[in-house]
RNA sequence: CGGGGCAUGGCGCAGUCUGGUAGCGCAUCUGCUUUGGGAGCAGAGGGUCGGGAGUUCGAAUCUCUCUGCCCCGACCA
């Protein structure tokens, strides 16, 4: 759902710096590289792992890391092309403060709201403020005082910057970090149109930085979360160790996060089964898993029901036994409280008779929502309120006053996609980037309007859009690494080519060769890492792995007597032997 | 927030049960040798064993406490 990543400052001042090192640190025996031949126990997953291993990033603290010379230069990459993407969509950037006041989501609302996730803190005067996990108030209250007519809009200002949200459980390094690095554009309008025009501009423009960073991404539909507002997007890494679990239909390209797939009835009207209700003892079996084997039924033939805390009392949830529940689904729906809390067992025994794990839809007084593919059951088994029995053979109209069904589980492979475009598919990914149209959730509670054509105050609507900056480093090494180390795409790599001269300590005509071609390559605007160590060949190899380098060129004594160079692309299982030239071309390409 | 685990040199670990003054591999430094897949030999430096308190003649080891980090969970009906 959020964005996060890690972090580091990054204002104009600090891409310059970065600039500077991009332009300085190109020979390893300057570099200060610190590679690891073994894991940190600390690291989970293999982004992480390999981004401590080779030297990316270093930790501070729980979600707080220190970008390293080598990962930075991938992180000022990132940042330069959703920079020029953002600019290219007439973005404009400013930066705005990290600190913020707590008056203004005093005005917003979500001082309150926003909970512990928000890092509060007090300046000398006792005066609140917060550190920003992000910036719809700050932008809010900027275009309410800048935006006077409706002829400025639509404008769309960004920034890039560090967030900081104090997560439940920061973890897998800067892939859910406490302090991050965000692309953070918020976008101002008359109206709805001219909301939906930059909303879809800015889907093409997400799409064009995954696409240039070259990454596999996949753009799904979402819900908008604490955020507020009503439609949104967000764009997700495809990766198999993905924290989000996507949808995608078999045809067209229909795809949603799993927790805003919508399911459907299967049939208008319950099936009539035949068996007779009857009651069975199940001593001791509280879950679905333990009632279906003790009945020898499939636990797609069980109900479950869950009790949930409503404004106005317990309120029952009845999903088929092989599911599971949507939270977000959940506590939208009538009655429901949200955030969605599972009543105490206390509670469910009132109003029920009996514990959790004898529950059932038959005979229920409290209000119930009964999802469509419990509601197609018939003959099924369901807790009869009484503990340590269940009933069978149990039938919707005949046994309850269901009448109706609701959308409350998630997805499963295989169930039917909307508008008839196939079967879904679950897969996975790493959310790196999110849009929003907000509407005027914000504009009105702040007050931000503009004169329209006709001289009246109008209240602004606005989208906001982030992308997880910081995030997508960890996501493009967990799309595209191998046993031997990080295998970046080319527009992510710190470095293009490692040129890696054997024996060059002792070899003049290695160490002239090799240093020939770096100067020419960097000459040639091609980014190019001297591997100029006392080191012996295999640990070159090894780190030039690591580190990810797409194209390594090797520079010996016996190919220069031979006229050749080694080459070899860091995805491909063999070398080649090329001349000078054909190097320069290879290279150039 | 709930549950669990861990904390010993820069990194990875042993030693803790059964108390006797700290060890291994990698890394680092010096010298020699070596040079196409993380070199060999010889030598060296580096740890008040996360902090504090206690028990004891003696604590990395036992007790209490604090802190930090990691993992799992927050669908259970």
């Amino acid at each position: 759902m959020r964005l996060a990543c890690t972090s580091i400052w990054c204002d104009r001042v600090h891409c310059a710096a970065a600039a500077v090192a991009i332009a300085k640190y190109m020979r390893t025996s300057q570099l200060h590289l610190s590679t690891l031949k073994e894991v940190p126990a600390e690291a989970e997953i293999p982004s992480h792992q390999l981004m401590l291993r080779a030297g990316l990033i270093r930790r501070l603290s729980s979600g707080l890391f220190t970008w390293m010379p080598v990962g930075l230069r991938v992180l000022a990459k990132v940042e330069q092309v959703v920079r020029e993407e953002m600019d290219r969509i007439g973005g404009l950037e400013i930066l705005m403060p990290t600190v913020q006041p707590a008056e203004l989501w005093h005005e917003s609302g979500r001082w309150d709201k926003y909970g512990s996730l928000l890092l509060r803190m007090k300046d000398r005067h006792e005066r609140d403020f917060c550190f920003g996990p992000t910036h719809e108030e700050v932008i809010t209250d900027l275009a309410r005082r800048e935006l006077r007519s409706y002829r400025q809009l639509p404008v769309t200002y960004y920034q890039i910057q560090t967030k900081f949200r104090d997560e439940i459980r920061p973890r897998f390094g800067v892939m859910r970090a406490r302090e991050f690095l965000m692309k953070d554009a918020y976008s101002f309008h008359l109206d709805q149109a001219s909301l939906d025009a930059t909303y879809q501009q800015m889907a093409t423009a997400y799409a064009a930085v995954f696409t240039r960073l070259g990454l596999k991404f996949r753009a799904v539909d979402a819900d908008s979360g604490d955020i507020g507002g009503s439609r949104s997007q967000e764009f997700h890494v495809l990766a198999d160790t993905g924290e989000d679990a996507l949808v995608v239909a078999s045809d067209g390209d229909y795809a949603a996060n799993l927790e805003a797939a919508p399911t459907f009835p299967a049939a208008a009207a319950p099936p009539s089964g035949n068996a007779a209700l009857t009651r069975v003892a199940t001593p001791g079996k509280k879950t679905i898993a333990d009632v279906a084997e003790h009945l020898g039924v499939a636990a797609a033939d069980c109900v479950k029901t869950l009790i949930v805390d409503g404004a106005d009392g317990p309120i029952g949830i009845v999903l088929r036994g092989d599911h599971a529940l949507n939270e977000i689904k959940a506590q939208q729906l009538p009655g429901v409280a949200a955030p969605l809390r599972m009543a105490s067992d206390a509670s469910v025994r009132r109003v029920t008779g009996a514990g959790p794990g004898s529950v059932g839809p038959v005979e229920l007084s409290i209000p119930l929502h009964v999802d469509h593919a419990a509601y197609a059951l018939a003959d099924f088994v369901c807790g009869a309120n009484d503990d340590d029995w269940h009933l069978t053979g149990v039938n919707w109209a005949r046994d309850t006053a269901v009448t109706a069904s609701v959308d409350v589980r998630n997805a499963v492979a295989g169930d039917p996609a909307p508008g008839g475009a196939g079967k879904l598919a679950l897969i996975r990914g790493i959310e790196v980037g999110h849009i929003f149209q907000l509407g005027d959730v914000y504009t009105r509670a702040m007050g931000a309007s503009v004169q329209d054509a006709d001289g009246k105050d109008s209240v602004m609507t606005m989208g906001c859009y982030g992308i997880g900056v910081s995030r997508i480093v960890a996501a493009a090494i967990e799309q595209c690494h191998d046993e031997r180390g990080i295998v970046w795409p080319g527009p992510m790599a710190p470095w293009q080519v490692v040129l890696v001269p054997i024996n060059q300590q002792r070899v003049a005509a290695v160490a002239d060769a090799a240093e020939s071609m770096y100067q020419e390559l960097t000459a040639r605007g091609v980014e190019t890492l001297l591997d100029d160590r006392d080191a012996r060949p295999g640990s070159k190899f090894a780190d030039a792995e690591l580190l990810g380098i797409p194209h390594r060129v090797v520079i010996s004594e016996r190919g220069l007597t031979a006229g050749h160079f080694e080459y070899r692309a860091r995805v491909a299982e063999e070398s080649e032997d090329l001349t000078r030239d054909e190097l320069f071309n290879r290279l150039s390409a």
